[in-house]
RNA sequence: GGCUCGGUAGCUCAGCUGGUUAGAGCGUGGGAUUCAUAACCCCAAGGUCGGGAGUUCAAGUCUCCCCCGAGCCA
């Protein structure tokens, strides 16, 4: 089985901001799930960077515009480093690979007569890059969305044929699953009923972009060249480019995450350009939510930007893939906010998590030897936190594939209470002090271990980190989930089956797997 | 202005095709406990379900209008 996902492009227009971070950690967990579940995986991101904003953008430091994207693609990279993602493609489109495949690409849509040229008039917005139906004789009118002045424009440009897709586009996305989520499916729906236009794929006089063969002066629209990235991006990275290759290489894509505001792109004008080249279509197009703070939206101008940067010298991986994972639904929009993001962390990780770990360790090192007690009863496969723990994988399991990360945080807590339940009810710190409780006292510890192992097995794609500081607590190996080459296929599922904890195994001295945060001072 | 989605306890959200006293977690208050990261466990208070009208024996759940938020298209 082969999975490809995707991140979008971003668009080095600025650096990277929570909201990309966000898109980018959950597909990181995505890719994660699917690894450990034996899958291959492919996991693309990148960046693009052609078109007028850039150039003006970079004009405007004093800097090329490549040496521009150099500077911020370099900064996303460092970025997803620093946040350990684990994709296994960074596609950039000023790679000449991608100039090459985009001329291969262009060539076939206009050997299907899908490009035609047309004189494309109008009040043009460098922002969005895009022409805007305001009326000719508009006096000085400005962009609704950027509120920036518009340019009036003249010029004969090529467009897509996009008309001639009509019927099945529509076909595409009645498809259940393929517009993810399904609330999003009926505003692409109406859009498509009112008729898809032809649209324009270059510009003239625009000299940062990729040049359209046979076709002086023109450069590539740069949504018609972003798109293309996500193939560029499966192209073996040492032999020579060649479109027809991606097949073998994963496409089509299985899932392109994506901000609700791009999802016409992706849903419509982006399958209609495969279809033209006579491409095989992604199996699904997911448009997530946006972030606000504190109940407002992030902006320069009201200065309340998080840097993802800062969020993770002080806060960590952990803290803040949990928090955005388990608290904000995956589709819907989010609000950041510190005390509900301290008060989650330290309560959901570090307290009934953490400390779950930490008590039972540590009461099992003082009267079984440093080591895992044995099992006694507590191995047999009805013991209610086995029942328990069975529970909870299949619901992690279930609800990772439905990329509803909170539902799976959720069944994980819930395991995670369970154990904590059972082991206040039991409370063999009282037991103890009884004669000839040993046995008893030892199946108790042994089942709230065991169930403790379930929890990192299960905290595996959403927290790597955390997951593996608690294995090793347990004096067990991590699971590796970031690359290919590094997933013994089938250890995660064969992980999941109650009694693996060996009695008699060592356990470390305890250390508390997460710490609490302390934020006294705003982010 | 048009389309789409959302507006349910202080906060984040569940509530399927309308039907007993509207649920969970966090936060707050109280109790119990000491194995543990002042952790864990138990209990409680808190909501005229954005507003208004209507359909119905019965509406958070259907219809219409209005208000607020988000995205798209103008």
């Amino acid at each position: 089985m082969s999975y490809t996902l995707t991140t979008p492009l971003y668009y080095v227009n600025d650096r990277a901001h929570l909201g990309s971070t966000y898109t980018t950690l959950a597909c990181d967990a995505i890719a994660r799930h699917r690894r450990l579940r034996g899958e291959r995986v492919t996991f693309i991101t990148g960046c693009d960077e052609h078109g007028q904003k850039i150039q003006r953008t970079a004009e405007a430091a004093g800097l090329s515009p490549q040496a521009h994207c150099d500077a911020v693609s370099e900064g996303y990279r460092e970025l997803w480093s620093r946040w350990q993602i684990s994709h296994d493609r960074f596609i950039r489109t000023t790679d000449p690979r991608h100039r090459e495949l985009v001329e291969q690409f262009f060539a076939r849509v206009e050997a299907a007569g899908d490009v035609l040229e047309g004189r494309q008039q109008g009040w043009y917005c460098v922002a969005c890059e895009e022409f805007k139906d305001d009326p000719h004789e508009a006096q000085d009118p400005e962009c609704s969305v950027h509120r920036r002045p518009l340019e009036w424009r003249d010029e004969v440009n090529l467009f897509f044929r996009l008309s001639r897709y009509q019927g099945q586009i529509e076909d595409l996305i009645r498809r259940p699953g393929f517009i993810a989520p399904a609330s999003r499916r009926r505003e692409v729906e109406n859009f498509v009923a009112q008729g898809l236009r032809d649209f324009s794929i270059s510009r003239v006089d625009l000299p940062w972009g990729i040049p359209v063969p046979g076709h002086p002066g023109h450069t590539f629209y740069v949504w018609f060249d972003a798109l293309l990235g996500y193939l560029t991006a499966l192209v073996d990275p040492d032999g020579p480019v060649d479109l027809e290759q991606v097949l073998k290489r994963g496409w089509p894509a299985q899932l392109h995450v994506i901000g609700k505001d791009i999802l016409r792109f992706h849903a419509v004008y982006w399958p209609a350009m495969l279809l033209s080249a006579g491409l095989p279509l992604p199996e699904r197009v997911f448009g997530h939510g946006f972030l606000t703070r504190e109940g407002q939206k992030m902006g320069k101008s009201l200065g309340n930007v998080l840097d993802p940067v800062v969020l993770l010298e002080r806060c960590g991986r952990d803290a803040v893939r949990w928090y955005l994972l388990r608290d904000i639904p995956f589709g819907d929009d989010g609000d950041f906010q510190q005390q509900r993001f301290t008060d989650l962390v330290n309560n959901d990780l570090a307290n009934t998590i953490g400390n779950l770990l930490n008590r039972t360790s540590s009461m099992a090192r003082k009267w079984y030897d440093a080591a895992v007690p044995p099992a006694g009863d507590a191995a047999l496969a009805d013991h209610p936190l086995a029942v328990a723990s069975l529970e909870a994988a299949e619901a992690v399991n279930g609800a990772l594939e439905a990329l509803d990360f909170r539902a799976a945080a959720e069944a994980v807590l819930q395991l995670a209470g369970a154990a904590n339940g059972y082991l206040n009810d039991r409370a063999p710190w009282k037991a103890m002090k009884q004669p000839g409780q040993e046995a008893a006292v030892a199946a108790d510890l042994y089942a709230v271990l065991e169930a403790s192992r379930w929890l990192a097995v299960l905290l595996a794609p959403l927290l790597p980190e955390l997951s593996g500081r608690m294995l090793q607590q347990l004096g067990l190996e991590p699971f590796a989930s970031g690359g290919p080459t590094d997933a013994p296929a089938g250890a995660w599922p064969d992980a999941q089956r109650w009694g693996l904890l060996r009695s008699g195994s060592p356990l470390p001295e305890p250390e508390p797997v997460m710490q609490r945060l302390e934020l006294d001072s705003a982010l």
